[in-house]
DNA sequence: CGTATTATTGACTCCATTCAAAGATAGTGG
DNA sequence: CCACTATCTTTGAATGGAGTCAATAATACG
């Protein structure tokens, strides 16, 4: 019979500095415990970090650095950003509480794209060095990390699909889903501010700054949404999905 | 002291039909083993199944499809469509050999992709019911694994990325990148014939496919390749890659 | 050999970008 | 608290890259 995993965990008294308990985390069906025992929230709990707060523009890592764990986004919100043989920086993800990032750390022990604060912003760590041993212990956390990742890779493989489709839609998806994230995480689904710039916004969904402002203008027009400057207010959540299932 | 992994795998003598045996495969640096020390090649060997040849247009997976483990293309290259609200497909990766598919399917235990063979192939199978057996006794290849997905995300980002450069960039991106993994697969890196049709591709890299026509043109035209109806031969792989990290 | 699929090429169109200039907002220090 | 500055946003006009439409040509396949 499997001994507790903190029997094999904790080779030494827990450290108390930086602890945070997951089994009290608001953000429990969404981070790491989802899908895990209370014995098992009990076992991570014991080796998950939490890290400093930072203010925005802040790094969560930068590209190039070791890869020390997965992270999990605990208040506020990041951007993943990942740059081209050209110089330029394409902000490939954004991050909401309960998300994890560092995946882009694992092939190579070293991160592939740059974790920045969009504002202040909190987050913890699942240290690398203990992974091997919750694998082997935690069969349950492996797989729910590998769910994760499987979620990620979809989300990014929607983001490609959405490339091909009209400026239009994109920024509909893009409110769309935020909107819907937010929700999840018990914050408001109708009205939130944009913790990205209109150069930020273009930049994640692949259009000109003064394209994102167009369309948020055109939105407002249609009464779909309300625009004061970064703050939105969905007007018509419906209209806009049906955006992005109309038949051509 | 750990007993071997077999031990643990082995509740009834190996069944002898579909075997595989990872150890005498050729693909042993990229595929699966990449990174396994001989023994625990052998523990995987006693779990992976190898399927039947599939003929082009044939479904490694259909989308919807159960999830029943993680796939390894042994010979022959295959597709992965995703479809989208409108109906459309789109090709969001071309699998070659020694690479791995279906984690889409591992979040909702359902494909959210299928798999498409682009000409005969053959592929491997490491069934998704002896996965969590696998995660507690063989570590190393769970993280082997996650490095695995690391690098799909990363490609993925890669082409997400591409996505918003010009039709003439995406286009020689495809043409060296393609060039480079069948290298890497021992195939020849200047002569090799595209499995994928004009549409295909420009359905891959987001262009009409009378865009593709006109760019294998173009760079014939400019003496970096020749085109022969779906064969290749590079002539300038350094032109190639010097129009991806021009200086805008 | 004939048919279906796939590929090439040209002309026209349009969506989104770029360029440009004015206006709004937020943050800073006097 | 207000003025000042930097940053961000809006709006207009012109341009261009890639798509669409259309017709022909080549290739693969039964």
């Amino acid at each position: 019979m499997r001994k507790p995993a903190s029997v094999y965990l904790l080779k030494q008294p827990p450290p108390r500095t930086n602890q945070v308990s997951c089994a009290n985390c608001a953000l429990d069906h969404i981070c790491l415990p989802r899908g895990l025992s209370q014995e098992e929230i009990d076992d991570i709990s014991q080796v998950v970090k939490a890290r400093k707060v930072l203010q925005r523009g802040e790094f969560l890592y930068h590209e190039g650095d070791d890869f020390r764990g997965i992270l999990a986004i605990k208040s506020g919100s990041a951007k993943l950003v990942a740059s081209d043989q050209h110089g330029n920086e394409h902000i490939v993800n954004i991050l909401l509480p309960g998300e994890l990032l560092g995946f882009d750390g694992l092939p190579e022990e070293k991160h592939h794209c740059a974790a920045i604060a969009l504002e202040t912003t909190s987050f913890c760590l699942l240290p690398a060095d203990n992974m091997e041993e919750l694998f082997h212990n935690v069969p349950s956390l492996t797989r729910e990390l590998f769910k994760h990742t499987g979620e990620m890779m979809n989300q990014d493989r929607t983001q490609l699909i959405l490339g091909k489709r009209p400026a239009e839609e994109r920024m509909a998806y893009f409110l769309m889903s935020l909107s819907e994230r937010l929700k999840r995480r018990g914050f408001s689904a109708s009205e939130f501010k944009l913790s990205l710039t209109r150069q930020e916004i273009g930049n994640h969904l692949g259009l000109a700054l003064e394209t994102v402002s167009r369309l948020l203008k055109k939105f407002q027009d249609e009464d779909l949404i309300v625009v004061q400057n970064r703050f939105i207010t969905i007007k018509n959540l419906a209209a806009l999905k049906s955006m992005l299932d109309a038949p051509e």
